[in-house]
Parts: C-alpha cells; structure tokens; sequence
DNA sequence: GCCACAACGAGAGCACTGCTCTTGCACGTC
DNA sequence: GACGTGCAAGAGCAGTGCTCTCGTTGTGGC
C-alpha cells in the first residue's frame, strides 16, 4: 500500500470517528453542537478537529449529508418492497417514519428549522431529493401498471405551469397534477412526522401515534391517486 | 395613579421593549438569541435584563407565547370572515401563512425545532391551541348548518378512541373522523407552511407558492368534509 | 420628614463557545 | 542529512449565559 493512500486512509477514519462521536452529542444534546466538547470526548486538541472539518457548519453539512442518505436509504428499502403501489407509498411514510422517531435530532437537523446563520452548500442537494424521489417512483409505477384509479384536483394558474415543468422530469407522459399530489404527499409526510417529534400532538393523540400516522399516509396516497 | 401602579407600568414597558428587541434580533440572527446583544441595543448591561427575564429560556418562553398569540390572532380574524365554511378554512390557511411569511423566525421558533434544552412550559399550551381552534370551529359551523358533506374514512383502532375523547371536548354529535380531519388538516398546513419557509420547495415550485398553497389547502378542506 | 427596604443598574468574574495562530513533532522524499 | 508536509497541541481572542456583589434610587410605613 502508497504511503499517500494510507494518510488518505488514517484521516478517513479518523473523519468518520468524529463524525460518530458528533452524532452522539447531536443526540443527548441537540443542535447547538459543541465542537470542543467533541474534541474532549475524542481526546484531542479542539483545534486538531479543524484538520478535519473546516469550521461547525461544514461538521453539521456533514452530518446533515449522512441523514438526507440514511433517510433516503430508508425510503428506498421500503419502496424496494412487494404490494400494490399505495402499499408501498405507506410503507415508505411509515418508514421515514420510524428512522425519524430513532433519529429524533437528525430529523430535526434536515426538516426542521434551519440552523442560524447556516447556508445548506450545493453538496445536500442531491441527497436531500432520495425520500421524494422514492415516492415519485411509486407514483410512476402506478401509472405505468394502471394503478391510478382516481386524480387530484386540477392545478391552475402559474404553478400549473411549474407543476408541469417538474413533471417533465419525470418523463414525457406524467401529469402536472399527479406532481403536485406527489410533493403535497410529501409535504404532509414531513408534517405529520415533524408534528409528533416536536410536540403538536401532545394532548391529543398520545397512544397510537403509529394509527394516526397510518390514518393520513393512506389518505395522502388516495389524494395521489393511488388506489 | 399610584406610586405602585406607575412602577408595574414602567417595568411592563421595559419588559415590552425588551421583548421588542429581541424579535428584532430574532429575525435578523436567527434562533441564537444573543441576551447581551440585545442588552447592548438597549444601552444597558447585560445583567440588567435578569431583573425582567430570569433567564434566556424565560425571554424566549415569552416570545414564543407572543408569536403564539400573534398567529393565532391572525386565524381567528380571518375565520371571523364571511363565506362557506370551506371558504372560510381556506381564508385561515392563507392568514396563518401570511404571517409565518412576515415573521419567519418567529415561525421557526414556534413550530421549528424545538431549541434544544429548552422546555416548553405550561404557559405555553393555551395560545398554541388558538390556530387550530379557529380551524375546529370551521368544521362545527360546518356541521350545524350542514355544510359537511363528504367524510373521511373512519379511523379504526386506538386511535379513533383518542379522537373520540378529543371530540367529546367540542360537543356531544362531534364525529370522530372529523376531528381526525381537522388535525390532520392542520398538520398539513403547518407542513405546508414549513416547507415552505424551510427550503424544501425550493427548485420546484418558486413562482406561485401562493397557488400551490392554495391547492393544498381546498384539498384538506375537502378532506375534512367541508364544502 | 425620616428611615428601612425593595427594586434596580453596573461591573467583575466564571466557565464555556468557535476559531486562529504559532510551535513542535513525525513522517516520506529528495 | 536537509527539506517539506500533514498533524496535534497550546495559547489566545472575542463572544456567550449566568451569578454575585456593590452602590444608587425610589417607595411605603412611621
């Protein structure tokens, strides 16, 4: 083995070593991440972290990577499944879902509010589509198997037109309004998780949060034409 | 006036400008709310501001109630208005969204992640409810004058007990379902909302937000059985 | 009118943070 | 052996939340 390829090596590990302890704080102590307190539990110098990672925003970019893929990854497993369409439409949600609920600070770290003073770079883009690209495909499949019995309402007026733009995407014969119950499914999906992991649901519906959820994704699947 | 009255009435408007402050840094630095920073716009010390606010948490509990009250004053004005009851639900989706686009940190810090250490107090509770409230009271004023015409499916399960329970606080002929529709109506707004704000829309829908919000909201009206 | 008391503001100080800069060390290459 | 490079450590800067103390100032009871 090179000498370079064995430096590139160590400092890979070492990378996802901070990485890992990081997710760990991220965990106990949510999003204000401390990156000397890393560095204590790695045992190192705070200023021997910013070998690896530029600043605190590039670690959290980092982290926020990881978990737009593992939610993705997630996702895809799920849709990966056998069943009807809007099977695997809920399956996906229920998926996300239970990642969300074990992942509760990363979840926050991706949908919820942005962290102040922090510009997602060009590098989450592409992760960050993996969850809704999962459920477009099952849109896809249903229309390609016949499976879409009923259709969203209409959109019209200039988003339309941008629903349109989008579904071109997709392929030649994909309808705007099929986009559109896609993205609102999708919408509601994060809604409904982010509503339960922050608290809107305290008070209401405290037992069978799992039933609720199932309860709207079957909902947002029909609303997509899904049968 | 009494002495004692004119000194409550000059710490309650210390206390207001504080408060004034801090939305103001609010919505130019973001959640990090810094105490010393707004004490230093005030032209005082730092440790000054504990006279009014034991604590960082406790400025925040009370913006967080402002913000509260704020949006929930914006949707019942606007299910104050005229119109079919599904007009009138759509009328508070675009208020509450309106505001949420006019104060997006505040937003944030209500329905965002929650900041992490902190601990919501009972305070809070009662001016989170008034959003959903108003749209509650779209659906009953629906139902007495028999605006309800299509229905969610029914939910089954434990959870349909808990919506049962949470309906018998509205009134003795509450159906269930519509409880869940309501909920899951608002659920959708908020995500709708924070998506919105968040970036989750952005390289898809960019012009007309307005529209697809719009499209969005007539659906869960029709979801929560309004016409 | 006086006096005790509570409220108040200011300042110093503690422990913490992100981040930078300099220094010293251990390599592989020439 | 000299050199350059990647790495880690430490000191240091400016900022943070929060506490404590000290002097001041206004207020209510006598």
């Amino acid at each position: 083995m090179n000498a370079a390829n064995l430096r590139a090596r160590v400092r890979a590990e070492m990378t996802e070593e901070i990485k890992q302890v990081a997710r760990r704080h991220l965990a106990t102590d949510g999003a204000n991440l401390s990156l000397r307190a890393v560095a204590r539990d790695l045992g190192m110098a705070s200023s021997a972290v910013y070998r690896y990672f530029a600043s605190r925003d590039e670690l959290l970019t980092a982290l926020i990577i990881d978990a737009y893929d593992a939610v993705g990854e997630a996702a895809e497993q799920a849709a990966a499944g056998q069943g009807e369409p809007a099977e695997r439409w809920v399956a996906i949600g229920h998926a996300v879902r239970e990642w969300a609920l074990a992942n509760r600070h990363q979840w926050a770290l991706i949908y919820g509010s942005p962290v102040p003073g922090y510009q997602a770079p060009q590098d989450t883009i592409v992760p960050a589509t993996r969850v809704i690209m999962a459920l477009a495909e099952t849109i896809r499949s249903g229309l390609e198997s016949g499976r879409i019995t009923t259709f969203p309402p209409q959109p019209a007026g200039r988003f339309g037109e941008e629903l349109a733009a989008v579904a071109e995407q997709f392929g030649p014969d994909v309808p705007p309004y099929l986009v559109g119950g896609g993205i609102s499914g999708f919408i509601h999906l994060c809604g409904a998780i982010s509503a339960e992991l922050f608290g809107q649901l305290d008070n209401t519906i405290e037992d069978d949060r799992r039933g609720f959820f199932d309860w709207q994704m079957r909902a947002t699947a029909a609303f997509a034409g899904l049968a």
